[in-house]
DNA sequence: GATGCACCG
DNA sequence: CCAGGCGGTGCATCC
């Protein structure tokens, strides 16, 4: 089928001068924004395999708008010489792609591809606009797919009517609505003042279009219905000014954009002229770019050799063995501990060959070379996944040692918010040979299927393949982010202390869940009768909307706040509206108790391997963007313990040997400590070098009070300002938080930082770095970009700004009881001891221990995980233990 | 598959 | 003028 690409030449050309950071060639010529260009080009090539295309500008100054209002895109800054001297550049670029390109005076890009995609509206043709104009949005159609760039340009949002309305309950023709009501600073258009992008939507949900505002708003009470009669002229007009125009004479000739492909040595040419040294080296001319217009232009896959290995060429594999350089291990299934080994591929550099043995061969007598080779930690293995692979095996009784990289974890050190750490992904970022996806080769959902052999075979000796490339580019990469020893001395033996401790499990009481969850159920019968005879009748509790129905439309309670699909019930409405109803109450406790059981009780019971009878997690350790571990299947790091209620779960967790202990220590106040060292804050360090209850201290000099004066509530809301402070603070949060007004908030927090200047002047330069450096690091190095540290977006901004401030606090402290798991795991061996480690929750671990190791492990548990690492204030350990994990507080 | 809600540090 | 606490996972509902 065909498919037409059109680009917005000046949006993104824009975009990609503000988003990349200065480049110059040797003229001294910025070219920062062609690289952006050139990069979305061949990604845009790549992955939407067009078969024509074309590159839109704005022609002229004098543009059809300015006749009806001079001052459109009146407030603009003139272009920047650093970005007009750039345009000539793209265009012979452009030339060189082979990509058509078109301008007409008077008119902008955007007419030039609103009247382009009305003609393929009308011929049934498919188009992907691609832009970083919002006002794009109201091109969307059956056939019109509208891509937006997101995140600087690397990535795009694919908007297609469906989605459109997902995201903002419009349909395409109401984008200009939107535009009308809320108006465009970029280009002038006034719009109504005091009405920004959520009010106008929440109008447009309500009447649909501005005439129908416009005609309504004597209804529309406050101030609000002032500024809308009092600017309804504003409002007409910007609609129109926001109204692409459709019908530009003369637009080239759909069979003009055709598109085959671009050719290798012109291209490569233009790039070498551009001195895009970086992109020549990622790009492979050798095989694909061939213009024939079937492939698309982005490198084919080479031919590649491949060996099924069975019986009869085992020997020959097992010669080879010394000469394999990377492996893929394949485990399906997103549970480790119930995943599928469907087989391992070996590749080798030397003859260019990758052989797949199926695991039936693999766990043949014949294949016992092969599994020693696997488990002898002298011979030198590069791998994907090392964590889910040496888990799955482990079921087996297939040990894996010896693995010195693992391309997942370092790609997530590389960039932990990178979702896309799949190695088709990867090989692409790195321009190496493509693999195909997995979900290409498998499918997924219920689709999910193994395909033939030879096609198993080839796809996982390409990603073996695929591991050996990546590895030395990928430690180079580590190397120059100074991140080479946060990945080989803690990371990667992390990683087998993860599966060790998984693979332990920890034993957990069937029958106690059991009978607990019978509690629960009679419990919620009567709460559910109840319930229902206070509405006057039988609902879904458990639906938010119909409990919605009931609780405002049926008792007309308040509504106190919103989400996006009506009001809400969650616990903090809830509360506030305790005293209007009876009902409110039982629904909270009815709530809690559904919670438990159908998450903890039967949640629970249903991951109790019926062969250990333990529930074996599984830490996830490339998830979270500050470095921390996620626990799932079950996730056993938010396991109750707040209430009372809950907290009697943990009765189920129990030693699995008679007699042993549940052995329990976590740091306390770890996160303010490593905020005590980071900014080195004279008070805050005084405090814990006292080892003062920090909270209790926070009140005191907030208050300006003694210890003796502090009460109750100065301390919860001193508690507050703290966790804020971690969380990169905001008077509106910690409003929030403590139901005070946002001025009292903004009061409390500057007689904070009146206090704690130090930490003032930590949050002021980290703010500072990211936008600098455009990431911040943890102690160890652990890095995290913040691309929207600059963004223009208020709230895209602020949040950057608040994760500045709070993952190298988050992050220094995963680090820290990163290094004691790593430590503790050496320690117990290196000792001798039977103890287990069983669990880790963010800073606390969970051990079982015998009891005549009871004494030795409270001394060594806290000495370890307080000496993992020396701070300028000390890091207190707490320590516990019981029968189970409830009485180990 | 998205959303709302609830659980944890 | 507007919008907003940091990091996660799992369940039930609804489309």
């Amino acid at each position: 089928m065909e498919k037409l690409v059109v680009v917005d030449g000046n949006s993104i050309i824009y975009r990609a001068f503000f988003a990349l950071p200065p480049l110059t060639n040797s003229a001294g010529l910025h070219t920062n924004a062609v690289y952006g260009f050139t990069t979305m080009l061949l990604r845009l090539i790549e992955e939407e395999k067009p078969t024509h295309m074309l590159v839109a500008f704005d022609a002229g100054k004098a543009t059809f708008r300015h006749e009806g209002y001079a001052e459109y895109k009146g407030g603009r800054e003139k272009t920047p010489p650093e970005l007009s001297e750039q345009f000539p550049l793209l265009k012979d670029l452009l030339r060189a792609f082979g990509i058509p390109q078109y301008e007409k005076s008077g008119y902008e890009a955007d007419d030039i591809i609103g009247t382009l995609t009305r003609i393929a509206d009308e011929k049934g043709m498919r188009v992907t606009v691609v832009s970083g104009d919002k006002d794009m949005l109201q091109l969307a159609s059956e056939h019109v797919t509208v891509a937006l760039t997101r995140k600087g340009i690397s990535e795009v949002e694919r908007y297609d009517p469906a989605h459109l309305h997902e995201v903002y309950g419009l349909k395409p023709h109401q984008i200009i609505d939107l535009k009308g009501l809320m108006g465009d600073a970029s280009d002038n258009i006034p719009g109504i003042p005091g009405v920004g992008e959520k009010t106008a939507l929440k109008l447009l949900h309500e009447y649909g279009s501005v005439e129908e505002v416009l005609s309504q708003a004597d209804g529309i009470k406050g101030k609000m219905g002032e500024k809308i009669r009092e600017h309804a002229e504003d409002a007409r007009m910007s609609k129109k000014l926001a109204t692409i125009f459709r019908e530009v004479p003369e637009v080239p000739e759909w069979d003009g954009l055709a598109y085959g492909g671009y050719d290798g040595p012109s291209l490569q040419a233009a790039l070498r002229k551009l001195e895009f040294k970086s992109l020549l080296e990622k790009m492979d001319f050798s095989g694909g770019a061939d213009g024939d217009g079937e492939e698309g232009a982005a490198p084919a896959q080479e031919s590649f050799d491949v060996a099924v290995v069975d019986d009869a060429k085992l020997g020959e594999l097992i010669e080879a063995l010394p000469a394999v350089d990377a492996m893929h291990i394949e485990a399906v299934g997103e549970n480790p501990h119930h995943a599928d080994v469907l087989g391992v591929a070996l590749y080798v550099p030397e003859s260019g060959r990758g052989y797949y043995v199926p695991y039936d061969v693999l766990a043949s007598e014949a294949a016992a070379p092969l599994r020693d080779w696997l488990a002898d930690a002298e011979t030198p293995k590069r791998m994907y996944d090392l964590h889910k692979a040496e888990v799955a095996l482990a079921w087996r009784g297939l040990p894996l040692r010896g693995v010195r990289f693992d391309v997942l974890l370092a790609a997530y050190l590389l960039d932990p918010t990178e979702s896309a750490l799949a190695l088709d992904g990867l090989v692409r970022k790195y321009g190496l040979p493509q693999v195909a996806s997995d979900e290409d080769v498998f499918g997924k959902g219920a689709k999910f299927a193994v395909p033939e052999l030879a096609r198993l075979a080839d796809h996982l000796c390409r990603k073996a393949q695929a591991v050996s490339l990546l590895t030395p580019l990928m430690e180079r990469d580590l190397e120059e982010g100074g991140m080479h020893r946060l990945y080989y001395d803690l990371e990667h033996p992390l990683a087998s202390v993860l599966s060790t401790m998984e693979l332990t499990g920890i034993r957990t009481d069937g029958d106690d869940l059991r009978t607990y969850g019978e509690q629960l159920a009679a419990r919620l019968t009567d709460i559910m009768q109840s319930i229902y005879e206070h509405a006057g009748m039988e609902f879904n509790i458990n639906s938010p909307k119909q409990l919605g129905e009931v609780l405002f439309d049926k008792l007309g309670l308040p509504v106190w706040k919103k989400t996006k699909t009506g009001p809400s019930t969650d616990a903090e409405v809830l509360e506030k509206l305790a005293p209007y109803h009876e009902i409110v109450k039982e629904i909270l406790l009815y709530r809690q108790l559904a919670k438990l059981q159908s998450t903890y009780v039967e949640g629970l019971l249903k991951e109790i391997n019926p062969k250990t009878g333990k529930v074996h997690t599984y830490y996830r350790q490339t998830i979270a963007a500050t470095g921390r571990l996620s626990s799932q299947f079950p996730n056993l790091q938010n396991i109750p313990i707040r209430l009372e209620e809950g907290r009697k779960i943990r009765q189920v967790f129990k030693p699995s040997e008679p007699g042993w202990y549940i052995f329990t220590a976590d740091y306390s106040q770890i996160e303010l400590r490593v905020l005590a060292h980071i900014s080195g804050d004279e008070r805050l360090r005084e405090a814990f070098l006292n080892d003062m209850d920090i909270h209790t201290k926070t009140a005191m000099d907030v208050f300006g009070v003694s210890a003796n004066q502090v009460d109750a509530n100065m301390r919860r809301q001193a508690k507050a300002v703290n966790f804020g402070i971690v969380y990169g603070i905001s008077d509106y949060g910690l409003s929030q938080n403590l139901d005070i007004t946002r001025k009292e908030a903004a009061n409390f927090i500057e007689q904070y930082f009146s206090v704690f200047q130090g930490v003032r002047k930590y949050m002021d330069d980290i703010v500072q770095t990211a936008r600098k450096d455009g990431f911040v690091t943890t102690l160890l190095q652990r890095r995290r970009y913040l691309p929207e540290i600059s963004a223009s977006n208020f709230n895209l901004r602020s949040f950057a700004e608040r994760t500045a401030m709070n993952t190298p606090i988050q992050g220094t402290a995963a680090d820290i009881i990163k290094l004691a798991m790593v430590q503790m795991a050496e320690r117990l061996k290196a000792e001798g001891l039977q103890s287990r480690m069983l669990l880790q929750v963010h800073d606390e671990l969970v051990f079982e221990v015998p009891p005549d190791e009871l004494e030795t492990m409270k001394r060594i548990v806290p000495e370890v995980m307080e000496g993992a690492i020396q701070l300028d204030v000390p890091l207190k350990v707490e320590a516990d233990y019981g029968t189970n994990w409830y009485e180990a507080k």
